[in-house]
DNA sequence: ATCAATTACGTAAGTGATTACGCAAATTTT
DNA sequence: AAAATTTGCGTAATCACTTACGTAATTGAT
């Protein structure tokens, strides 16, 4: 027996970040599978990198929504795999530059043919869905950005 | 900018999670609102208690499907606050049981109160959306439930 | 030009979960 | 009844973040 999921929204929380745990875990399979030594978690970084290609702590943080110390961290990883390299700017001594390695640009091709499978895969996996969890979470995430839980609260109970 | 949401399926599992929190401090207010000192961390296990009246460790870890040592780290916090207690078991002197304090018991309507509300509340959320977040979300763990990612993977691109 | 405010980054500690490991009690096998 | 296995619980370490705090560099106000 699972309470959890007979709660409904109550301790949906939980819930989403399991599935989330999952969804990772399943990611670390396939790049495996494929024999890559690279991890679901730096994606995000590395993937902002092969964009932007050369970007600040505070760039990254915000242009993945997440803090700065997060960032730092997981760059630490990525530098010591030797996947990015970093260097003080030039124009702000206060910032520190980061950047694809050699080997980090060697590697993106090989990535992005398996993100490309990966995301293939996810979009059918999603398309059969009735009610689609990217829209769904979507729009709950802009309900949420419109309003906070609170204000909508009282406003539900006429406070 | 945010560039996760543009990611699509491939960085989902950070925006779960961030929504999953988001959901969480949610839930904090509205706590806070009605003046009770309670976490919404602390609601699958004082739930479960509520139900169960008493259980052993293991029974409640099943039954919410977190580990065991989530459920002893929490308990360990609830019974800090004086709102469950705890107490070797007669016939197994392996186990150890867990149950409402008088407190917890005497918290339990105003509670009670609160969760149905937020209940209310997040079904209107959830039913004002074209795409049932709560469906979808089953959907999925189905769907993962049935079949691995890797299986699924390699399925897919017939190997 | 100086002083205050802001920005960029770094570190430390906390959070809520996990895995890994170990032990003692109970149960099953033989 | 002894031995092997399983079960219930506890602790420690780890994970991928967070908040809180500090410092140095830049920018803005007067």
């Amino acid at each position: 027996m699972d309470l959890i999921s007979e709660l409904g929204p109550l301790a949906f929380g939980s819930r989403l970040k399991r599935l989330s745990e999952t969804i990772m875990r399943g990611g670390e399979d396939v790049y495996r599978f494929y024999g890559v030594d690279f991890q679901p978690k730096w994606f995000p970084i590395f993937y902002f990198l092969s964009q932007k290609s050369e970007a600040g702590i505070m760039e990254i943080a915000e242009g993945l929504n997440v803090t700065h110390p997060a960032v730092i961290q997981m760059s630490k990883e990525l530098e010591k795999k030797g996947l990015i390299v970093s260097k003080k700017s030039d124009e702000d001594a206060r910032k520190r530059n980061l950047k694809l390695s050699k080997k980090g640009k060697d590697l993106l091709p090989t990535l992005q043919k398996i993100w490309e499978e990966i995301k293939l895969m996810n979009a059918e996996i999603i398309e059969n869905q009735e009610h689609n969890l990217l829209i769904a979470v979507k729009e709950i995430e802009d309900a949420w950005a419109a309003k906070s839980y609170l204000e909508r609260f009282k406003e539900f109970h006429g406070l």
